[in-house]
DNA sequence: GAGTGGTCTAGACCACGCG
DNA sequence: GCGTGGTCTAGACCACTCT
């Protein structure tokens, strides 16, 4: 064991509040007790404190005793994207349902989206996303072939995209969303189970590797009445937590 | 100045950043130097680098000094609440007109997230958010009494209401955000400019304060033609920043 | 006034990066 | 091996909250 004293504390603290050994809004010992408690010095004690402060955890201020806030840290970069472990988080059981997946060259908004040449090929894909077995959001997303080819291979059925491209090295670096909402068009009516022109939430995703290069474009549409997007973000932190329905 | 010591030593390395004195991709001075140059002991001048590391201006690690990453600080918490700032960042010019403001009852939903007693009072707008001179998005907003009731003496088409508030000394410190889509019902259709029943972007947002006590619910409506909500979010800094059009 | 967190000091040892 | 940041201790004073 050579983690960090003030990693332990925070762990410590963190599972005494999962566990619902302190729920929400109770408060936590003071420093002082806590000092007492793991016969440590203020400074690590501070520091795991911060660390669940920059998480949401917990809040306070001079004077009063820190005050459990939330029961759920926020995992910022990996549960903006993956719908499964934001569906994960929420206690949803996430599905999804292939509809379709080939190599073409995209149309001339997207392949510019990702910086293509006009003839160049991508991996497109078609997916319908569930949660707990009701069709939830319908993703079109588009790789660039070269991160994308190994997708033809793989069990798209299995799981998250995002998982099996980070396990393979895939440097996932940022990420730009943006939100609207549109009609349903007749694929979306189709396949979501709603009647074509009912407004539907759209997100639209850049996602680029860390020298700025473009990924992945998405197009993923909501059905607002089983699914919604929803963010947390604090002051202090800037830690954002993603989460779906 | 009873400013702490760690927020002067931030400042001053932030100026020094801003102002081109250490350009992107140059060290900064070592702690022990900066130790020396300020007087001032190891704690503050790791604070004031922690502060600068969480805004995304500084990087480095174990053994390495820090490095200038980037000359402008992120504010994630105020451009992902207030229009007036994310509209400016995108370079349009933000506008709004009050249709209403009332001290009443809120609707029991309203009620509930902002955790008052059925008969407590409440500060509810109406307004009207324009870019450009252009409908663009209808806020409802909703205010525990204590919060809002300055605002019924304030001058509210004049610009942004979290700078008020913040002036105030409002303890604005969490908000969580749900995205989903909607139909325009009436007062949508006629204040926007748009069809009954066409889809709008909606945000439903509970702010609260430091110690977890909700403090404003809003639900605001966008016209997908007009304005759209945009975030971006990279893997190693959790900043994330807010952006409307 | 007692208890709490916010801040600061002075000194120490360790792990990592680099020459 | 030396300088760096990462971590920890022990003690101190102040500002704020609560009652």
């Amino acid at each position: 064991m050579t983690e960090p004293l003030h990693r332990t504390l925070a762990a410590k603290l963190r599972e005494r509040i999962r566990g619902g050994d302190l729920p929400i809004g109770a408060s936590l010992p003071s420093e002082a007790e806590l000092c007492r408690e793991f016969d440590a010095s203020r400074g690590p004690v501070r520091q795991a404190l911060a660390t669940l402060r920059e998480e949401g955890l917990i809040g306070g201020g001079q004077g009063k005793r820190p005050v459990v806030l939330d029961a759920v840290p926020a995992q910022p970069f990996e549960s903006f994207l993956s719908f499964t472990l934001r569906a994960e988080i929420t206690g949803y059981a996430p599905g999804q349902r292939l509809q379709e997946i080939a190599l073409r060259r995209p149309e001339p908004p997207v392949a510019a989206a990702l910086q293509l040449e006009p003839d160049q090929l991508a991996v497109q894909l078609l997916r319908l996303r569930l949660l707990d077995g009701k069709p939830a959001m319908l993703e079109r997303m588009t790789y660039v072939e070269s991160v994308g080819r190994p997708l033809l291979d793989a069990d798209l059925d299995a799981g998250s995209i995002y998982a099996y491209l980070i396990d393979r090295g895939v440097d996932l670096h940022a990420a730009r969303h943006t939100f609207d909402a549109i009609a349903a068009d007749a694929t979306d009516s189709r396949l979501l189970g709603v009647p074509v022109g009912s407004p539907l939430l759209r997100e639209r995703r850049l996602t680029t590797d860390s020298t700025g290069t473009p990924i992945e474009w998405s197009d993923d549409r909501y059905r607002p009445d089983i699914a919604t997007v929803t963010m947390t973000n604090t002051r202090s932190s800037k830690a954002a937590r993603a989460a779906v329905a």
